[in-house]
RNA sequence: CGGAGCGUAGCGCAGUCUGGUAGCGCACUACACUGGGGGUGUAGGGGUCGUGGGUUCAAAUCCCGCCGUUCCGACCA
């Protein structure tokens, strides 16, 4: 490709609305540009790579037997109602009507329209198991579009939907997946890991999630030191601790003025804060009267509330609500900041730090008081002791080897088991060897296809800009002629090793703009992250030499015109 | 949805407090010089100051409404 002839829109500046890297250079690169929130435009050199990271998910799922297919972005709502996702998705899920009235939804997924689609064309369990794929423009009216492409509004997905007869048969089929998106994410180049993951809204049995190591992730991702164990924090299990051998003090009331939050009485005080008791209170499910009643959760001061644990608890709303300050202050007689698990008229759920605590400091239930050396009696304060809280940096590993650490994550694909929810809802069913009429057991598996292109700049990048991974890059070499309108010489070199380099299968973008200037093209091709990069100039060409430099290299070095490509070549191999 | 900020040329910003002819840098056009890391000069083009209303002799500037957008918190590829 020749830049006369190719829209490279670098910006020398960063436009003021993008906070993270990868948004900065994706807009700085020419990648990408804004139409609205969470809407994004693919330019010419950021489509390059997209399709780059499409060609090898392809191939990919390809390779594991999986087929191709490509559904409809708009969907009728009778499937959503059949499946009951319609009342279930909320607003995420932009709704319309077309011109005769009938209701309609832009798929942020697609489990309706495959489930619907299969049910009609299997019928026998010799056609099992089949998994098919696409990839696809996904729109989802997110709370807070952000980070560019990273959270877009509409992006590219891929995603795939296996069916089985037995729920054996789908553990085969993702294993091979998850085999699958490692070997994608390799392909890639990204520094990734599979992780335990909760399954939110998706629904089914077990699930794992792909991240990318990142610091800008909006995951916490934790780690044994000692295994393979990795988990989202919002599936990873916080053990019980060892019971402290302490002896009990006796608990007295303290008065501790103006005194909210836990800082601000391990402060007055002198406390640290894992010796104090927080009392949180959430809203119940409905009960018979249609009332969602308070109820108060116990947790150690220092650690945090893990609202996917405690939304799973049948006691709670789901999702997780916390009580207002009105009906805080009506129903209990007290201002937040001094509520204590003690003489509660409320159901109690202590996690299992706070219920192993003792000689803490806690509310007393009186304004600008707290409990000091107070310890519970008796369990039977609590409704229940659960694991509720985030687990923390150090803390014993779940899976029994081990401490746990935390890393932040980018999460660029995520793998289900389903199981029957869709095709017992849709009655998407098959004959069994006995003839017998079965709900097929699913699986899905999604790749966040324009995420990857965001996650894998967080992952490369440098001062002078994005540094790709080969494998995803929009150009393997960058060709830089210097006075290309005055030298012959140059001119005829990079013609011919534009040629050269182009049948040896290495994708060239030519910088052949008559009046570029040399820092100008050096710092677009930094910018823009292309790989390799080889200058042609004079002064080189009277010794038969041009300069080769690697994106990530620091010095460049002086190569023959005639041995460069093949060094190229084999770079890439 | 709650909290905060921003909206002036394609991009980055000043001007707003204290009302009085709309500016700067980059980018763009033309010409000349220059030519191994975003060069220099000369001459240019480009603006309903987000939008609607109000106050005023006069509004980018003051007041009210609306819209857009970004950031921080609860959702997800």
């Amino acid at each position: 490709m020749r830049t006369s002839q190719y829209l490279i829109a670098t910006l020398k500046e960063t436009p003021a609305d993008a906070s993270v890297i990868s948004h900065q250079l994706m807009l700085r690169a020419g990648m990408i540009r804004k139409l609205a929130s969470g809407l994004y435009s693919w330019l010419p050199l950021g489509l390059r790579v997209l399709r780059k990271v499409e060609a090898i998910v392809r191939a990919e799922m390809n390779k594991s037997g999986a087929q191709e297919v490509l559904m409809p972005v708009v969907q009728p709502a009778e499937l959503w109602q059949e499946s009951g996702r319609w009342e279930e998705f909320g607003s995420e899920l932009t709704r319309f009507q077309d011109r005769h009235n009938n209701a309609f939804c832009l798929g942020p997924t697609h489990e309706e329209v495959i489930t619907d689609l299969i049910r009609s064309e299997i019928n026998s369990y010799k056609q099992l198991p089949a998994n098919f794929y696409q990839i696809q423009t996904k729109f989802r009216d997110e709370v807070r579009p952000r980070f560019g492409v990273m959270r877009a509004r509409e992006f590219i997905m891929k995603d795939a939907y296996s069916f089985h007869g037995s729920h054996a048969c789908l553990l085969k089929t993702y294993e091979v997946m998850h085999q699958t998106y490692c070997s994608i994410f390799q392909r890639i180049g990204l520094n990734f890991r599979p992780v335990l993951a909760d399954t939110g809204s998706i629904g089914g049995t077990g699930s794992h999630e792909f991240h990318v190591l990142a610091d800008s992730g909006e995951d916490d991702i934790v780690f044994s030191n000692a295994s393979d164990y990795a988990a989202n924090i919002e599936m990873a299990e916080a053990l019980a601790p060892s019971v402290v051998q302490e002896e009990k003090r006796a608990g007295r009331t303290v008065a501790t003025p103006a005194t909210k939050t836990i800082e601000e009485v391990c402060n007055y005080l002198n406390v640290p804060a894992h010796q104090t008791i927080k009392t949180l209170i959430v809203l119940g499910t409905v009960d018979e009267n249609g009332k969602q009643p308070l109820i108060a959760l116990v947790l150690r001061g220092d650690h945090q509330l893990n609202e996917v644990k405690a939304s799973k608890l049948t006691q709670l709303a789901s999702p997780l609500a916390f009580a207002s300050d009105q009906r805080i202050s009506s129903e209990l007689g007290l201002p937040v900041g001094y509520i204590g698990p003690f003489n509660l008229t409320i159901p109690i759920i202590a996690d299992r730090a706070a219920a192993a605590a003792v000689n803490f400091v806690c509310g007393a239930n009186i304004v600008d008081h707290h409990l000091q050396d107070a310890n519970w009696h008796d369990a039977s304060l609590f409704a229940q002791i659960a694991d509720i809280r985030n687990v923390v940096k150090g803390d014993p590993s779940p899976c029994g080897q081990g401490q746990l650490d935390i890393k932040r994550g980018i999460e660029v694909g995520h793998i289900f088991q389903l199981g029957t929810k869709y095709s017992e809802a849709m009655k998407a069913r098959v004959l069994d060897e006995q003839g017998k009429e079965q709900a097929m057991v699913m699986g899905c598996y999604g790749i966040g296809v324009s995420r990857v292109v965001a996650a894998a700049i967080e992952q490369n990048h440098d001062d002078k800009g994005i540094i790709w991974p080969s494998a995803i890059a929009p150009f393997h070499l960058a060709l830089i002629p210097i006075n290309l309108h005055k030298s012959p010489a140059v001119a005829e070199t990079c013609e011919k090793l534009y040629q050269a380099f182009s049948t040896a299968g290495i994708e060239v973008l030519f910088m052949d703009e008559a009046k570029a200037r040399l820092g100008g093209m050096l710092a677009d091709a930094e910018l823009i992250g292309i790989p390799h990069r080889v200058v042609v100039g004079d002064r080189g060409l009277e010794q038969g030499m041009v300069e080769y430099k690697g994106r990530a290299d620091s010095e460049s070095s002086n190569i023959a015109v005639d041995e460069i490509v093949s060094m190229v070549k084999n770079f890439m191999n």
